[in-house]
DNA sequence: AAGTTAAGAAACAATTTTTATCTTTTACCT
DNA sequence: AGGTAAAAGATAAAAATTGTTTCTTAACTT
């Protein structure tokens, strides 16, 4: 994937730091601003909480990175892709992407009701597959 | 409805304060800790937002309360009831519930995905019927 | 390639949000 | 009514997030 360019297409200046956030969120597939703060810092050293935070803002704004916020859990943060849910495991932790038709969700509110839909989040929480082999 | 009963079910005193809570919880349907502060604070006066955290949290824990959690948006909080989605309108604001069969919202899952959901959270965001005709 | 400039990084302070600790008060059980 | 443990109030502390200022660098212009 090219962060350079989704970056310069959002007129965000490509920088070390930036592409350092992005190729970590890509690697882990969701991740928290601590663990994201952990794992960049051993790249850059002297890099401010304040500047990850800020980033991840700037990115979020420009519609290149998402917050997806998780029942009874730290928000984590993910390179916004196709509409998806999300599976979590309330006995591992482990939180990963499903593939479920999101306007097949959107299809499901009760008829005769006006709200128009532009997007919807969608958490299952669970045991997951692992932790049921045990 | 009986907020001491429930209260009491739970093995929580009934507190004034912790009536008032509930008393606001239901009547805003879904409110956010600082408006419950805001509320609570014309009634008792010298509540603190400590008071208010420990009381929100242990009304979670005992599974009186939920914490619904919401993209882009503070959290909201609102006493427990059947299983239902929500409604967000990111042009006013308003947040409401909608009655969704989530059961066929977790049938909805992949074939052979072996993940057993316990609950899922489903929050629509969109423009509501109010702001469409506008 | 060197110079210019405006965005971004770092350092640090300040807010905001949430939790912990301690003392006083109160709900609730004999 | 009296005893006791839980909860409220009052701070203080910790954790999370945002703001400010200065220094650095990416990207544009010659
Ligand atoms: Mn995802
Ligand atoms: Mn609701
Ligand atoms: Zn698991
Ligand atoms: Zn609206």
């Amino acid at each position: 994937m090219n962060y350079e360019q989704l970056l310069r297409e959002r007129d965000l200046k490509v920088t070390p730091q930036r592409l350092g956030i992005l190729t970590l969120m890509h690697q882990s597939g969701h991740i928290s601003i601590e663990d994201l703060y952990v794992k960049i810092s051993r790249q850059f050293s002297s890099i401010s909480l304040a500047t990850l935070y800020k980033n991840v803002h700037a990115m979020i704004e420009t519609a290149l990175v998402k917050e997806v916020k998780i029942p009874n859990m730290k928000s984590k943060y993910e390179i916004i892709k196709a509409p998806h849910a999300h599976l979590f495991c309330t006995q591992c932790g482990s939180f990963e992407d499903v593939t479920v038709p999101m306007e097949e969700i959107e299809a499901m509110l009760p008829h005769g009701i006006q709200f128009k839909p532009t997007e919807s989040s969608l958490v299952y929480s669970g045991i997951c597959e692992a932790c049921q082999n045990k």
